[in-house]
DNA sequence: TAAGGGAACTAAACAGTGTTCAGTTTGTTA
DNA sequence: TAACAAACTGAACACTGTTTAGTTCCCTTA
């Protein structure tokens, strides 16, 4: 039944209709200004036609952050043309804290949102989220093998350099660091500089 | 005139008396459920009268904000009496975890919400806030006066060290962190005993 | 002590929010 | 062509922050 097809595909259109003008308004607008009249405003259709395509505003959001997730991956698998892994695990996190600041809106929506547990489990997300983590993983597996860095297990590395890169970039982006902007990238740089010279064996 | 100062007092212990309803509302019912109906309905006023002892919401939330900050600046004092700098050091940055950790709607309160700059520029919270910073700062400089760490500049140790604990937090609080409950602390630990060894001269 | 004035407080309304539902239009099928 | 289901909407509901007009109460002054 090709009508049937057609119309899974309308919807499926719709759906992404939908959430393309809520990221719009998101990103252009902030926040506050994602309802679902406006959302509705934007696609000429009425506010209750969004509730036949998403239970709730809730789902709406998840979407997008799921969409933020898969646009930071994609941007994190640019580095794994780097063959050596010290290099590699160095220049990805430079890149993790560049991508963020340059996407500060998108990075809110991955890491800093109120998000429910349970549905995040029930989500493309965490396989994202795993892969990425998994990426990150291997490259400090790669450095362990190597003798390149100060820890033994995997998990523990990349945990350690994620958070130091997350930490950075939540701290920046929430604006509790009280520096004047224009020593913040070398404050970056020093920052990273004695980590990556600390974890170095 | 004791009847200016009475109802100044007066003033003083009613827009008190609305910050503790409103701050026991966020503690137990979580943000969403801070309304000014809400903590009208709670110390019996109604709704306007909130209005005649704060501008809006945002004042309101940033009390919090300054209360939850105190509250933080007083459990770190408590290292002080600690007398060797790196030990000091260590052990207060394994507190700040345990505080955000026994006490997240005040963490999140502190350092990731959204707090328009403007706000935070005309008020005490800088103080508190660059009060702890400058903590941090001293016992870092006493370390390096020791020769003891790997930083030489005491802004930039006070920020590496700032920032480690604030990323380990930030991302257990917003439930970022894939590991089950039971392995957390380990984790923790371990993150901790890996920064710390790499850090020392 | 009485009158005036100002501070304290509130009911009711406004414009906005997410969400639901009865009812209409549209497109497909028998 | 008639029947049915899917798609869509207007209008409502219960909530939100905030404002305003109006009332009550206390303090100051004559």
């Amino acid at each position: 039944m090709g009508i049937v097809d057609r119309k899974d595909r309308e919807r499926e259109s719709m759906k992404s209709l939908m959430l393309e003008a809520a990221m719009e308004l998101y990103l252009s607008k902030g926040i506050e200004n994602v309802t679902i009249r406006n959302i509705a405003d934007k696609i000429e259709f009425s506010p209750a036609t969004i509730y036949l395509y998403f239970k709730d505003k809730d789902e709406i959001f998840f979407h997008l952050y799921n969409l933020a997730f898969g646009k930071f991956y994609q941007a994190q698998l640019r580095d794994e043309s780097i063959v050596d892994p010290w290099e590699r695990l160095q220049k990805s996190g430079m890149h993790y804290i560049e991508w963020a600041l340059a996407n500060p809106k998108l990075y809110d929506l991955m890491f800093i949102l109120e998000i429910p547990m349970d549905v995040i489990a029930e989500s493309s997300c965490v396989d994202i989220g795993i892969n990425s983590y998994n990426l990150l993983k291997k490259t400090v597996a790669e450095c362990i093998g190597r003798d390149s860095i100060k820890v033994s297990d995997p998990d523990l590395g990349a945990m350690i350099f994620w958070n130091y890169v997350h930490g950075i970039v939540s701290l920046l982006i929430k604006k509790r660091v009280l520096y004047p902007a224009e020593h913040v990238s070398r404050l970056i740089d020093a920052m990273l500089a004695t980590f990556y010279s600390a974890m170095q064996k």
